[in-house]
DNA sequence: TTGTAGGCGTTATCAG
DNA sequence: CTGATAACGCCTACAA
């Protein structure tokens, strides 16, 4: 049907146009109204008769014509859509948090786009691409810090910037305390009478000035203050995020004389390779060797994984709402929504619940 | 340093424009020469001498000035984006595909906008979006059939399309044969001597018309009957993507009178909520149950899971490198590539080597 | 080599 | 209520 349209409506002030699609101007003649009547009714603007509306309208169809939003936002020197841009699109908790985020547009019927950079070069290359007020109506920043340079030229261009998992001081954002996560993690581990504590964070590859690995290493160093054990230099470590690396990681602090008997891992899947490290030196978890993780992903339950659980969908699905209310009224000043922790204890962390093993890497 | 460079700035015709940032006319203005003269350093052309381009560069880099790319996309009639769009993109295969993509794009330095789709409907949409000249160059479709309207929609647009993971008989396209894999892991689970197997597969819950789940299980279904087994209909189950509901479905299965006694689940995060209701019910893998998935996840490996291994950053790779052939010479017919399956045999099918248990899920 | 004018598809402003 | 026409920012003949 619709290439038959397009093959058949080719000509524009008798001038064939191959493979063109319809334009406003040829809506207009096929019509024989202006273009500004054409105009009126695709913006269902008032100003313009029913009989008027409905010829109209039928020339659109005829034409399938679809207006241009590129020309659109030129024109309108204005954008409608909204842009979101993230790092590491393949870690399950930053697409936990897009994924939310979009279905709660897509339900009122934005489509964002999504950018995925894998550097802080590149975040600032998209950044700078999308301050300009013809490009997107909204930018949602995930976990990475904006500069105030950045800021400034978004809101120059007139577009509302929303931080989610990291705060924008000047602008809308959702996020996490994450010391406050990390020091959840210390208590309970000491509560559950493991002494020597370790740490397993993510080097931060891309260059991004991320911030949470760290801020959960000083929440758990300062929880282990508090309860008089000090966090050793040599229990603490940073590597690549993922499991095999952390799963490396971890065989280095556990193979070490004076090895951990408690394990945080700033993430789940990290703390998953931890698991299979301790499986592979034949420690039992959580006996010989305490874990948590963070994050609660659905794999933590399944494996009985301790873990600092944040509410990931629901900061999506805010930011998105609150974005919502930004395109359509602008509120005056930022709001900063800071979500819940809280630890949730499974076997591998609970000396009391005698966790069996983790399965064998076998072939 | 940007910001106040546009505070500056903002003077065209002598009149004042707040906010504004600098437009090729400005940039003329301010270096004293024409438009055109501006555009062709821009576009790094022939035909201007060296003390001019340096003129001119010197008056861009004064007021910061970067070149509307979306009016060079309506005035040029063709854009330099290229799109991706993809379902699900919380599946971990899903956006192991994806990251890889963008990663082999980002290195030659294209930038690409995903959209991410939850139903037939909204993908219909965004290719209708993109099925226009100035929005965008090419598109990659991930997992989804397109349909053969939108086909020649897009070609008449003049944007490439790209297949990845599925077929696109009349454009590029890189896919697997998911018939021979359900094939293989049936006939491996004959080989190690289970005989009531059952199929934990996938619903297609946004109406995407998938067809990966359903040959699959055709191919284990050929699979058994060369084996002289059949599978029964008692034993095929499909629900919503994920572990949770997997586990779900497994119980149903594995509670039955006629139990299974291997699952295949078409995905390695359904096999793992096999796994977990094994071990619920006291189910000991492989001895009780065999269980085997498919992608291979870095998780698999960890939890001795076997699993049909497929080349899923291979398969963005190609991709991307196709596509930015694509971009510079416009070759003639499509190229379709078929990657490699095979089967890594872990614990949780492997009769031979027993398996431990899978963690508890305790508290 | 360089400047000027017309066009890309819309919207918006103003006369009618 | 409707129809021209000038922007929007850039590219590209064409003219100088």
């Amino acid at each position: 049907m619709t290439e038959s349209v397009w093959k058949r409506f080719q000509v524009k002030g008798g001038q064939l146009r191959l493979g063109h699609r319809a334009t406003i101007e040829d809506v207009a003649a096929h019509a024989g109204v202006g273009v500004g009547t054409v105009s009126r009714v695709l913006n269902r603007r008032q100003h313009v008769s029913q009989p008027m509306r409905e010829r109209v309208e039928a020339a659109i169809a005829e034409l399938d014509y679809r207006p241009s939003q590129l020309a659109r936002s030129l024109s309108k020197g204005s954008s409608d859509t909204v842009s979101v841009v993230a790092p590491h699109i393949t870690r399950p908790s930053v697409v936990a948090r897009i994924d939310s985020c979009l279905a709660e547009l897509n339900r009122v019927g934005v489509v964002a786009s999504l950018f995925g950079v894998f550097n802080r070069t590149q975040f600032d290359q998209v950044v700078d691409a999308l301050s300009d007020r013809h490009s997107t109506r909204a930018l949602v920043v995930v976990s990475i810090p904006v500069t105030g340079a950045q800021v400034s030229a978004l809101q120059c261009a007139n577009v509302s910037l929303i931080g989610l998992d990291v705060k924008v001081t000047t602008s809308d954002s959702v996020f996490i305390d994450n010391v406050l996560g990390g020091a959840m993690v210390g208590s309970h581990l000491i509560a559950q009478g493991y002494r020597r504590i370790g740490f397993v964070g993510d080097v931060d590859s891309g260059n991004f000035k991320f911030t949470s690995s760290h801020a959960r290493l000083r929440g758990l160093k300062s929880a282990l203050q508090k309860g008089g054990l000090r966090l050793e230099p040599e229990n603490v470590k940073f590597c690549e995020h993922g499991t095999s690396s952390a799963k490396e990681c971890a065989m280095g602090l556990l193979m070490s004389n004076r090895a951990p008997d408690a394990i945080f891992a700033s993430s789940d899947t990290g703390a998953l390779g931890v698991l299979s490290a301790a499986t592979e030196l034949g420690l039992r978890v959580p006996d010989d060797l305490g874990v948590v993780g963070f994050d609660d992903l659905e794999m933590a339950e399944v494996v009985g994984l301790s873990s600092v659980s944040q509410p990931l969908s629901l900061s999506g699905a805010i930011v998105a709402e609150r974005l919502i209310k930004r395109l359509t009224r602008q509120d005056a000043h930022p709001i900063h929504t800071l979500l819940d922790l809280h630890l949730v204890k499974r076997a591998s962390s609970s000396k009391a619940c005698h966790l069996a093993n983790v399965l064998q890497p076998a072939n």
